[in-house]
DNA sequence: CTGAAAGCGCTAACAC
DNA sequence: GTGTTAGCGCTTTCAG
């Protein structure tokens, strides 16, 4: 099923290979491979070559076990063991390429894995066994417990998510407090005052973000209406099912406010269903800012999530864990991207 | 900036401590560990429970050394070098948790790495330095030389796509050519002659998939207008683009097969913005079927891939051309999925 | 400057 | 049943 001893597995040339052929020790073809000054330059130059055109690589796997060291870093999505559903939100796929370039760019490899959120300790097995020196999870959901504990374990951990009270392990987020105030705030100052809130507020970031909304309606001397809170959930079809939701409700609603991009987007297609103009009748605004959303008709208006900071940031921080510092948590700033759905 | 040697690596235990505590040897704790019957039952249990109640994991470097195996699986995902664009459409990260899945059904992890497109070579490196068995490639493009070259160097390595003429290298991908036809030959059935293209015919599967709407309007007796041909890019705003170039001909249509899902609903989108109905005006058909279509509104016609027989066929593949195997190309049947776009 | 030897954490003959 | 020993592919003292 692979690679088995007996199998052709002596092709794979080694150091040793090198050393007899220049006609050296491995100690110093080690030394050569490794950029030594202590070692003749001509000699370096023809090992250097020589195992350049014979295509050979170093064995890390030994070179780490020697070296005691490790550059590879675990990278785990948790899925729900209900639906077992494969994330569909293209914010994590932009989260995950901007994790891989971060860790690219401190000479990490990233090792891959999905678990089960039910059994989250099992996120920690590829730290447990050697193979990473830590964890980046993505998605915090509703773990916080389970995430506590790892981090007790004193398993080196990072979460992409929401600081919250009592938390012991270290978290990289976006402030979604100011972000749902800057979305809120926004609309009303387009003159709304009737906006709904699609999210679910179970979720530690959704909350905060539902915080800012209803500071930013405070703020204005809007009540918060009930029926206007809508527990919409991100799975593809949470954007129908809300409007549906709040339709049925019969509440007056002239903006709706969306957790996520790819939810505003269902939503403003399951408006218009209904007749209903965005962003006339209806100003929508999403959170996120995914690629799609300034090529959607009409361009959406959300709050921007820094990606590309945020993979360093998740990155940075776990290497400090690693190192053994404290492991600050981290909230990145948000920024308002106003586009054509809240124009009016 | 990672484990160093000095550190306090000393304080992960290893199969000494075990043995030390259980007062046997190592050889006795590996094999307890490993299951082995030449051991008394009594002391096994003895050590298992030590040994969890520690929370031991054996060292799976030294485990793979030693063993000269290794249980991971490079996955790579080829990045345009102009753009540097994280791909956004939710198509891969479902084949990428389709491959997670696939891989941990078998007992493998997944090392995730992204590479330049131009220098695809580097893709091997994680092979070469035997951190991995194999390589499974994400995304074909244009690269069809640059990946014999790695087949020639008998860098075992599988790849999502097209399968073409002279080629060293396995594939496995959906049937191209069949989709484009299933698609065509719908929109036909439905009455439409005028049926757009939407693809860049460069990359190998569009190319198929224009075959088969090629084969399906020549089998209709549809004479094919170049004018009706729009080269649009998997980028996010290549259905707008696409929509706008189509108009701008001026040439009359009544439908639109996109060759991705995330293309027709843009594209679908740039229509109505146009004041076109779907499917009244323009009948649409997308290729996908990701899980997004169905919630899309109108639902999203389309031609399904089978994602989830396509990680474990990756895999398959794989593993059989680690083995030595030949490594069969494959391609999976499509299905179409009729849904409201192209209802009318 | 270079080689010999020891050892990273583990497994597998081979003895007892 | 269990311990002893050698060694996976590499790095690194320590001697020359």
């Amino acid at each position: 099923m692979n690679q088995t001893p007996n199998d052709k597995a002596r092709q794979r040339l080694q150091m040793a290979d090198i050393a007899r052929l220049a006609g050296v020790s491995t100690s110093t073809v080690s030394r050569a491979l490794s950029g030594s000054t202590l070692v003749n330059d001509e000699t370096r130059t023809r090992i250097l070559e020589l195992a350049r055109s014979l295509n050979y690589s170093i064995n890390i796997g030994a070179q780490n076990l020697r070296m005691k060291q490790n550059r590879t870093v675990g990278v785990v999505v948790p899925y729900d063991s209900q639906t077992r559903q494969h994330l569909s939100d293209p914010f994590f796929l932009s989260m995950l390429g901007s994790l891989a370039d971060a860790l690219t760019e401190q000479g990490f490899d990233m090792l891959l894995s999905r678990v089960d959120a039910e059994t989250l300790d099992t996120a920690a097995q590829p730290f447990d066994s050697g193979r990473v020196i830590g964890i980046i999870l993505i998605g915090q959901w509703r773990h916080h417990e389970q995430l506590n504990q790892l981090a007790a374990r004193r398993v080196p951990i990072v979460v992409w998510g929401a600081q919250l009270p009592q938390q012991l392990y270290c978290t990289i987020g976006s402030d979604n407090v100011a972000g749902g105030r800057l979305a809120t705030d926004h609309l009303v100052a387009r003159g709304r005052r009737r906006i709904a809130f699609f999210g679910d507020a179970l979720l530690p970031e959704v909350a905060q973000r539902h915080r800012g909304y209803c500071e930013a309606l405070a703020a204005a001397g809007v009540e918060a209406d009930p029926r206007l809170q809508v527990p919409a959930s991100f799975l593809p079809q949470g954007g129908g099912e809300a409007v549906a939701e709040l339709l049925r409700r019969g509440a007056p609603f002239d903006a709706v406010f969306a957790c996520s991009d790819l939810l505003a987007m269902a939503a403003i297609n399951a408006l218009r269903q209904h007749g209903l103009r965005i962003p006339e009748d209806v100003a929508v605004v999403g959170y996120d800012d995914i690629e799609l959303s300034s090529y959607f008709h009409p361009p959406l208006s959300t709050v921007r999530q820094p990606i590309r900071a945020a993979g360093r940031a998740l990155v940075t921080a776990l290497l400090a864990l690693v190192d053994g510092a404290a492991g600050e948590s981290r909230q990145l700033a948000t920024e308002l991207v106003v586009r054509a759905t809240s124009a009016a």
